[in-house]
DNA sequence: CATGAATGAGGCTTCATTCAT
DNA sequence: TATGAATGAAGCCTCATTCAT
């Protein structure tokens, strides 16, 4: 693939998510994504194929990245605090990708969809990262062995969720720092025996 | 208004609720609604003037309905067990509503929306419902005096919304007392001091 | 005709021609006129018809007090101030029911409208006026025994139609007087010999 | 602008000028003109961007040309000549363009338009090329030096398109030098001293 | 690799008219 | 005599998609 291409494609990319985080999919049309693209319609086409096919690949690329950091925060953490630091991963990256989250928040619970599959597969892997540090913990004895812990992990996902895009709604002033440390202790009292 | 109008509004509220519900608000036509309500299409401009309209009518009916049950839950629960029958309310509402709570996620968190403000001043007082019963156990002493209720009672909402969610997603047959066990379990360790 | 159904038909004509002439007739619906009227929309189907029956009442009833007002003033002016009491006539009803000439200007010259035989026979009425003028005036040697009759009264009365609304329109300010001693000075070079 | 566009918006125009003059503005609909255009109806909205946008530009482009053709009359014609010339050229205009005039008329005198502004504007245009004839006239001492030529301009203006209509309405048959003698003669009275 | 003119299905909305009260 | 809820035909407009260049 060429560098020109690479680049449209990349553009593409970022307009659609700005525009569809702002206004939804259904009311983002092909027209407005070419436009902040600053390329022609037909380009579009040409590289995606179509409306449905971007918006999937965009859902696809955009959950990919962050279950990529929250388990790459997962591995790198110290011992005992990688719950801690994949909270953090997921905050961060709904504070610097907050119009992809809203996107996401948008559209993944809506079945009967082209691309519902995509998305519950892909915000699995985000989930089962949470999942698979509750294990962990849990086989050391620092959670109660009796905790769901498939509910608790999706609990914790969607706890984080909905915290950080109130954070950013209602009190982005506020530091990312404070309120880490509250969905810190929330989740310590959550999970912890 | 003649009873003959009233009616005529139910029919193309339930028509309305359940077509979006299925579909999403942009995917729901008019003439859909005016058929599923047996009435013609330009009755639904007659009664509402527009789809808009309709759909905002729609939404701050059935948020304030939620907070409404949440509100009466809070006052009928013996003492010690409030957050327990809010929690229990906001799941039972979702499960039985279920429909109506896709498209309150889908919409809740779209900015540059009609509806924007009515569903986030009706989310509030959902919201604020949790506030009102950590405030109080605040006092009593039961939960922590620095905790930031605020933010808590967001994670809690939130926390309960997604786990609705992938329960009647991923484990429609789980008994509701089942989840809200866990939810309760969650709930107590991340408030409990 | 009962006076309650003599006064709501009043009140239906004096908003339909201020609505129209504002807006057109195309532009100007049923509602708008039955709410201006402060009756209800079904009256005006009870009291006319419908629309283009309302209007049609209207223009022909609008430009037969054109025509009687000039008639009258021929035929009450001193000798050989027919013609200027008749100019005077003319512009003080435009500038009296600005709003009719408004509305008798846009739809006067439409062809292939329901109303277009009304408007023109009527209309004539009042031409014809000026032509029995011009006409008596021939045979007392006062204006060219050559003079195409026919032809002078349709140029006096769009001349007077023109220029009178562009008073109104442009220069409302200025005295009726002013206007009329202008189109007199025109009209006598026009026709005299 | 390709010439394919180019093209298609010529076709459009032309269409669009004979279906409103046959039917008027508000009679003529988007598929008609399309249909006679040879274009599907999205090629209108891509073009000109909607029915007004289309209507503003078809008046506008009209009453440039009328106004063209009376300057370029005053401007060819011999010394002494102008307003027999000029007022030809507007009576030759409306007689070859009677479907443009009969729109031009209906629409010039509404306000509350979206095209009034442009309109009004070109329509000065037209009526000042006869106040500058009648000006220079004036200073050569051959119109009275009394006269509001502003006025005499409008109702000059006015007569032409009243007779003209006239002729072509009632008197088709009537050839074009008579009914321009017989004006010639009405506007030397009118203005000649 | 990219363009942009053209398409036409499908959606929202208006509004003259009817009719049961 | 008047009302106003309901109708549905008809209109305007949007927009994902195609295709010749």
């Amino acid at each position: 693939m060429s560098a020109r291409r690479e680049d449209t494609r990349r553009r593409l990319f970022h307009a659609a998510v700005s525009l569809i985080a702002e206004q939804g999919f259904g009311a983002t049309s092909v027209d407005q994504i070419a436009e902040r693209a600053g390329v022609a319609k037909g380009t579009v086409y040409y590289n995606f194929g179509g409306k449905t096919e971007l918006f999937t690949a965009l859902l696809a690329w955009g959950i990919s990245r962050l279950a990529e950091e929250m388990r790459a925060a997962a591995e790198a953490a110290p011992s005992g605090t990688a719950l801690t630091e994949v909270l953090r991963a997921e905050l961060a990256f709904i504070g610097e990708h907050e119009a992809f989250a809203r996107l996401l928040v948008s559209e993944a619970w809506q079945t009967n969809q082209a691309w519902y599959a995509t998305v519950q597969q892909i915000r699995n892997e985000a989930i089962s990262v949470i999942g698979a540090v509750l294990d962990t913990a849990a086989r050391r004895g620092s959670v109660p062995a009796t905790l769901d812990t498939g509910v608790a992990s999706s609990a914790l996902f969607g706890m984080v969720l909905t915290v950080a895009l109130d954070w950013r709604t209602l009190q982005p002033e506020r530091p990312m720092e404070e309120i880490h440390a509250i969905l810190v202790q929330l989740a310590q009292g959550m999970v912890s025996r």
